[in-house]
DNA sequence: TATAATTCCTATATATTAAGTAGACTATGT
DNA sequence: ACATAGTCTACTTAATATATAGGAATTATA
């Protein structure tokens, strides 16, 4: 698993949405300060978790952004894996892969079917209501 | 944890030479062959797990590549690190990371800790005498 | 209804990395 | 000497990461 800038800025946008579920739109300018982004460049990622379904915009004066579910619903490996793509050490660990001839009798293939659960484990047994709950009491305010 | 080519090469050929250890050395072309790989691009690899202190090569007639060391001494993670660099899924999670002002409140730092140390736990603690142990029984002659 | 504040869309730029290729040079056993 | 190796340096090509730029479309509100 990798995380990129794009990645990252990703969950900290939808951390802050988070911690103001229910209580106010953000701007696009508002997140990229608060998470310290070009925002032209968050721009692009707020379209793409757009399309993934994690949030809802408002357009015009007054628009912003919005969490479209309640953040218990929403894991941080959905997020990842919907901005970075699969979040697998290395691609011939699928099921469906077909180029390697070796694959049968590959010992290194369970290793990292192995590392891959380990991280999913992790990942996907977090939850963005238990992030701004964690944030709060470390002191970020909404 | 990311694995290239490059990575997968350098561990498949750490392989073959530990299933021959003490047997015979094995040529670039020999290791190509084996594993698959261009033997131009396998080269520089060797090279640099030479440079590693993971094998010794014999120039000239009769030359090849063997193992500096017994199998059981040399790890995944050694070879995989050596070859990839990190393993970390994001470089701020290292104690003298600097470039993020909200470092000390991240919620996410100790996530991508703990996937780091997951990952840590299971490529640190394989042998490549192991990974040969398996290989033998998997129907892999040396 | 004009205006300012927003999101939305498309194109372009730049740097880095991944994954090789190519060719000449050096060493060595027979 | 010669065939068989490894060594070294440079170049190439494609993809990805990380943005920038500019304008079009939408909307609340004065």
């Amino acid at each position: 698993m990798k995380i990129t800038f794009k990645g990252d800025y990703a969950l900290k946008a939808i951390l802050h949405l988070s911690l103001n579920y229910n209580r106010k739109l953000l701007t696009g300018n508002d997140l990229a300060k608060l998470i310290d982004a070009p925002s032209k460049f968050l721009e692009q990622i707020l379209v793409d978790l757009k399309k993934g379904g994690f949030i809802e915009s408002r357009r015009g004066n007054a628009g912003g952004y919005l969490l479209s579910k309640d953040p218990s619903l929403i894991t941080l490996g959905e997020v990842l894996r919907h901005i970075e793509g699969p979040t697998e050490p290395i691609s011939c660990i699928k099921d469906d892969y077909t180029n390697c001839v070796h694959i049968d009798s590959c010992v290194f293939r369970p290793v990292w079917q192995r590392v891959d659960k380990a991280a999913s484990d992790i990942i996907d047994n977090i939850t963005f209501a238990g992030l701004a709950k964690q944030a709060v009491k470390g002191g970020l305010n909404p």
